[in-house]
DNA sequence: GCAAGTTGTTGCTAAAATACAACAAATGAA
DNA sequence: TTCATTTGTTGTATTTTAGCAACAACTTGC
């Protein structure tokens, strides 16, 4: 009878097929329904016109890579819960992945994957907001109170995207070279 | 002079010697005044009467480990941000401790510290005086974020001076009639 | 070793922001 | 009603900010 008799429908992102075919098996089992995509392009025509509870991402993959998609769907308003998962990966890579919006990283391969696609949709992590608090002093001058807003405004988005200037630029809508100006000024140095 | 003469005070917990050596240098550099704990008791007696504005905690530690003593600090409501480090840490590891409270988490050895500490305790908002929480949304552009944030600024202003133009364009260091525009500019009617 | 790509600096120019000045309109006290 | 003060607008000059372009230095991959 269609999509009404599973538990949930989940989305998953990778591009090892020995890898998802296990995972799809065992989401299978116990009437998940798991559509795999092999890429983040893939992936990014499947979410059109159709909801997933949940979406497993690898962070490696050929093309767009886990963590720029990731990036890209949170930003975008993206909110169904994402866990990332990686068969080797750097802390600052968590960190990051969890600081961007990712609610689990998950170790490939996968070990008790159902009591964590379990717990994950039977209570959903709130989407978490971009709002930042900023505590700045009003009694100071117009243009430093703006300084320092602009200050921490980029080292958030410097910490965000890893120090890439061209990236944190985008974001902030400035030209690159203008931004190097305007660190320097600020003196932020993002060594 | 004292402690007057620091940036910040930062509690360092870990039981090896030589890692506890080389950060206490690199901060003490650059004026941070770093205080060193080699395991979970002696960490909470020195927080005991100290106010720090930055914890940075090993998670394996002899006796009590790092990640139990977060739990701890983050339950009882300790709100000075910690940064846990690790040589080696499953991802697992990593998400709990995020997840737990701890604001980053590090390899070791340690690379790039420095941004790190001065990312986090640029951000931290000072204990009173005329500070706002503005809680702008830093997924802006810069110039619309920054938009936001002038507006809120003069609007706070405007309220503590009876919209009183010339006072407030001499608190925010503006030109009278530069005020009046800036308000046209931003949206803001004070009647 | 070399080519391609990335990072970082600087010159120049246009656009935006700010200050200064002048003046009109509104307000309030006498 | 008159006058002084305050509020509000606008023209213009100056300063600051931002974008574009070019290029040097560095990094990475082959």
């Amino acid at each position: 009878m269609g999509e009404d008799n599973y538990l949930g429908r989940i989305l998953i992102i990778d591009d090892e097929k020995e890898n998802t075919e296990i995972i799809k098996d065992i989401l299978g089992d116990v009437n998940y329904h798991a559509v795999i995509a092999s890429g983040a392009s893939e992936a990014k025509a499947m979410i059109v016109g159709h909801e997933f509870d949940l979406v497993l991402m690898d962070v490696w993959m050929p093309g767009q890579d886990g963590m720029s998609l990731l990036d890209e769907w949170i930003n975008a308003g993206f909110d169904t819960p994402i866990v990332m998962m990686s068969g080797h990966a750097e802390p600052s890579d968590i960190v990051r992945a969890l600081k961007l919006g990712a609610i689990d990283f998950l170790k490939k391969p996968l070990h008790d994957l159902l009591p964590i696609v379990r717990n994950i949709l039977t209570r959903q992590a709130p989407a978490e907001s971009n709002q930042e608090v900023s505590g700045i002093d009003f009694s100071l001058k117009l243009k430093e109170a703006r300084n320092l807003f602009e200050k921490q405004y980029l080292l958030h988005h410097l910490a965000l995207h890893d120090n890439n200037i061209a990236v944190v630029a985008e974001k902030a809508g400035l030209e690159r070279t203008t931004l190097y100006r305007k660190l320097k000024d600020l003196g932020i140095d993002k060594r």
